[in-house]
DNA sequence: TAATTATTTCGATACTCGTTGAAATATGGA
DNA sequence: TCCATATTTCAACGAGTATCGAAATAATTA
């Protein structure tokens, strides 16, 4: 990952309404959810909705498809994981920097 | 690590300078390197880049000491990696995420 | 004390961000 | 076709962001 998408991806996970948008979707897993859902769980007007997954798609963290009326919106978990790499990169070059990443799910 | 803390770090990491800087004292290790040689190594104004240490600093990211008539800035790994604790914790809850983070580093 | 070096503070400016309300578009059903 | 549902587009607004130049502050040296 280069440094211009790490700086978009952190950038459209920095924002709380996006934040929460982005972890509901990695929790509704790879089938995603659709747009109205989320806007209704967490209590979000539609077409503000509709700005925040626009900065999370062209982060490349999330994608969409249409279902009918509905469009479904998922998390690119490749995405999350190739920031997650870019981060611990430039961050434990030979240094002590503790990881100390507990991991509590179940890796693929 | 709080959600409103983990918002705060992404956004001090999700600007261009910001991400240079931090990277830049990950790299000069625990020690820290005085705010006039980071903005020579930049080329960042000194002012703009107090501007955007007081946003590194405020998000935890890193700590200041005075040193003589420098001041020593430095980057504080246990926060780095309490952002990657709370990304990681909230991503991969019993998912398919594929982790796949390599780990080039020494661990402490 | 005066001059020098290192960094911060202040005021101003152009720009971007997040939200809202109203209107537009797309899909499916009567 | 007409209507309801789901989502997006558009224009506008207040608030915050990143940068600059000039002045102020802190620490060292002559």
């Amino acid at each position: 990952m280069e440094k211009t998408d790490a700086v978009a991806a952190l950038a459209a996970l920095a924002q709380d309404n996006r934040l929460d948008v982005f972890r509901l979707l990695v929790r509704a897993g790879p089938t995603g959810m659709p747009a109205g859902a989320i806007a209704e769980t967490l209590g979000l007007a539609p077409n503000t909705l509709t700005f925040h997954f626009d900065r999370l798609r062209s982060a490349g963290l999330v994608s969409a498809r249409r279902d009918g009326r509905s469009i479904i919106y998922a998390a690119r978990y490749e995405r999350m994981n190739a920031l997650l790499g870019f981060l611990t990169e430039n961050c434990c070059e030979g240094l002590s920097c503790t990881p100390a990443r507990k991991r509590t799910g179940v890796p693929a």
